[in-house]
RNA sequence: GGAGUGGUAGUUCAGCUGGUUAGAAUGCCUGCCUGUCACGCAGGAGGUCGCGGGUUCGAGUCCCGUCCAUUCCGCCA
């Protein structure tokens, strides 16, 4: 037998017990006429004890001998320390080993095997299974398998079935760019790798599984971020006779389920905000309401003094950053020049001091006195000491920026508080979206979203205007899933593709065989999907969602470890009937 | 596609307006040490300053290019 505990069971009961332990030398301290090895496995830490004074020196020599990480078995008695650490669980005993036995070298690890580690992320990246060694790492996965494992309790417990869906599918030109496979057997054509299963779970609707989900893969070849992956996972879901309320209040349910479970937290009912709502309060459509903070419009309150930066501006907006009013001018000055960065790519910012005494210095006291000034407190509900600060400009550009500078100032006077989880569903999106670029309308959620009913005669007139039955949940500001009520009816679905700029024999040719399925019996139906890897980073107050995945590919699409992307052999390629435009060596 | 930041010992970093032999901490190696647990003490090894070019009497430091990493914008139905 290799191991008879792990090494994070032992304690003060178990004194005098012959056992076998197994893991990886974590530390060795050799104090000469005594050596302790901590040992360890993923369940914890054991000493392990030799002594000059009654082991044989062979065994003291073996002892000595041990380097970091270390695979050993090691044999003996559990005895009380005389000398107890109450920083570990197994800290009132350590294991008098009488034999020891190396199952296997360990070079010397690139960085230190510790939850606080000193490798740089491309290190540990490179050395992945090194670093998930580390507590802190292990940990992580260990979260996101408790929120799948409740996830999957949850959603048998409702009646929901999991049904695998096909990676190999079809690339289609709505949406983000797809990773594409060749098929060897039908040369000169290729599969495409799902950017989420939409049509499928449609499809089970349509067969009458009625209630579905899947925690699966997902792919999408867009540039990365911090949370964002080119794979991801998505718990996808989809119901039938049931509208967008039915569909809040389950998945409600579910992620207060997850709450509940895994951080032991109790959420209350999750509050609604439409799509314009959030727009004009927060400037952002996925807004963090750990804290206050919100937009005010002050275009009325600031025309016609003579300021004509204002006076032009089609919207001048401001917030309130409680507390901040004892600001320095450098500090003003970091402001101005933090919103005025490309990526922001605001023109100037203005600011309103509330003095402790009841007066007020701003940076265009020039051209608005202390009544003007004192109305635009008024309006912001801003008390003696908060600081207000305005933009202004187009109406949509000027809220995306103060989003920004309200997120900014949000993380500066910790108002972000890592232990708190504000939930938020985001209702009533706007069904089609401008794309200058392509100068046409496309599917902001995506073209099988089902339209307002009562906007529809919108859709000749201004389909900038029409909502859709689409919807977001939002925590601390993170998108955390989406969905909508789709459409379940051939005209509809037609008429929408038609909108998209799509030719009748384009959408016959990408989508005939969900149009073909609705002619027969579709139900109603409508469902959601969660970004796993993120709820995930959301429940570990982490904003990168790396850690939550066991191995995550860089910022370049690259998994440094195995090394890939990487060319293909000639062979392969002429298999595949591909040749390459560029040659890479 | 664009912008910012970084690349110096195994690792994390310092290194000023260019100037002897490039430092610290930690890790590693050797020795000493019987109650350590971030053990301690003494000694030691370890660097093509990402790469290529340029300016200069002289470049880790300045300039140009390039590669890599990272964050953001665009993009992500």
């Amino acid at each position: 037998m290799l191991r008879t505990h792990t090494c994070g069971e032992l304690r003060l009961g178990d004194v005098g017990k012959s056992v076998t332990l197994s893991g990886w030398v974590h530390r060795v301290r050799n104090k000469g006429g005594l050596i302790w090895v901590d040992l360890g496995d993923r369940y914890g830490i054991t000493q392990l004890i030799f002594e000059e004074a009654s082991s044989e020196e062979a065994l003291l020599k073996k002892a000595a001998s041990l380097g970091r990480e270390y695979v050993i078995q090691a044999e003996g008695k559990v005895i009380e320390r005389t000398a107890k650490n109450d920083k570990i669980p197994t800290g009132a005993i350590e294991v008098k080993v009488s034999r020891l036995e190396i199952l296997n070298k360990s070079k010397l690890p690139p960085f230190i095997i510790e939850d606080e580690t000193d490798g740089g992320e491309d290190l540990r990246m490179r050395y992945r299974y090194l670093d998930l060694r580390r507590n802190t790492v292990r940990e992580k996965l260990q979260l996101r398998h408790r929120i799948t494992q409740e996830t999957r309790k949850y959603m048998d417990s409702l009646g929901f079935i999991e049904v695998e869906t096909p990676v190999l599918i079809k690339s289609t030109p709505e949406g983000a760019r797809d990773f594409v496979v060749p098929s060897r057997i039908n040369p000169g054509e290729f599969y495409a790798l799902p950017q989420s299963p939409q049509t499928f779970k449609q499809l089970l609707m349509v067969s009458g599984f009625d209630r579905y989900f899947q925690i699966v893969k997902c792919f999408r070849d867009e540039d990365l971020r911090a949370d964002r992956q080119p794979e991801f996972t998505q718990i996808d879901c989809e119901m039938a006779f049931v509208e967008q309320e039915d569909i809040l209040s389950a998945f409600e349910g579910l992620i207060r389920h997850l709450f509940s479970e895994v951080k032991k937290l109790e959420l209350g009912d999750f509050p609604k905000m439409t799509y314009s709502e959030a727009m004009r309060l927060y400037g952002n459509d996925k807004p963090d309401l750990r804290f206050g903070m919100k937009l005010t419009d002050l275009t009325e309150l600031s025309r016609d003094r003579g300021f004509k930066v204002f006076d032009a501006a089609e919207l001048v907006v401001g917030i309130c950053a409680p507390g901040a009013g004892d600001y320095t001018r450098k500090q003003l000055d970091e402001l101005t020049d933090w919103v005025k960065r490309p990526q922001i790519g605001a023109k100037g910012l203005a600011y309103v001091k509330c003095n402790l005494d009841g007066t007020f210095k701003s940076s265009v006291d020039k051209f608005y006195d202390q009544k003007d000034l004192e109305s635009w407190a008024e309006a912001m509900e801003a008390k003696p000491g908060d600081l207000l600060l305005l933009l202004s400009g187009e109406t949509g550009a000027t809220r995306k920026q103060m989003s920004e500078l309200r997120l900014k100032l949000g993380e500066d006077l910790g108002l972000r508080d890592r232990s708190k989880f504000v939930p938020l569903w985001v209702v009533d999106f706007p069904l089609l979206e401008w794309d200058g670029e392509g100068q046409r309308f496309h599917a902001m959620h995506h073209p099988f979203t089902s339209p307002h009913l009562d906007d529809i005669p919108l859709l000749q007139t201004d389909p900038g205007k029409v909502r859709a039955k689409a919807y977001d949940l939002v925590i601390n500001g993170v998108e955390i899933g989406g969905g909508s009520i789709r459409i379940h009816d051939r005209q509809m679905q037609q008429m929408m593709f038609k909108h998209l700029g799509f030719s009748p024999e384009e959408a016959q040719k990408q989508f005939g065989f969900l149009m073909e399925a609705f002619e027969y019996g579709a139900p109603p139906h409508g469902g959601i999907a969660f970004g796993l890897d993120r709820l995930c980073a959301v429940f570990g107050g982490s904003d990168s969602i790396r850690d939550y995945i066991a191995f995550p590919k860089n910022n370049s699409g690259r998994d440094v470890m195995i090394d890939s992307p990487s060319p293909i052999s000639h062979a392969q390629l002429e298999e595949l009937n591909i040749a390459l435009a560029v040659e890479k060596d």
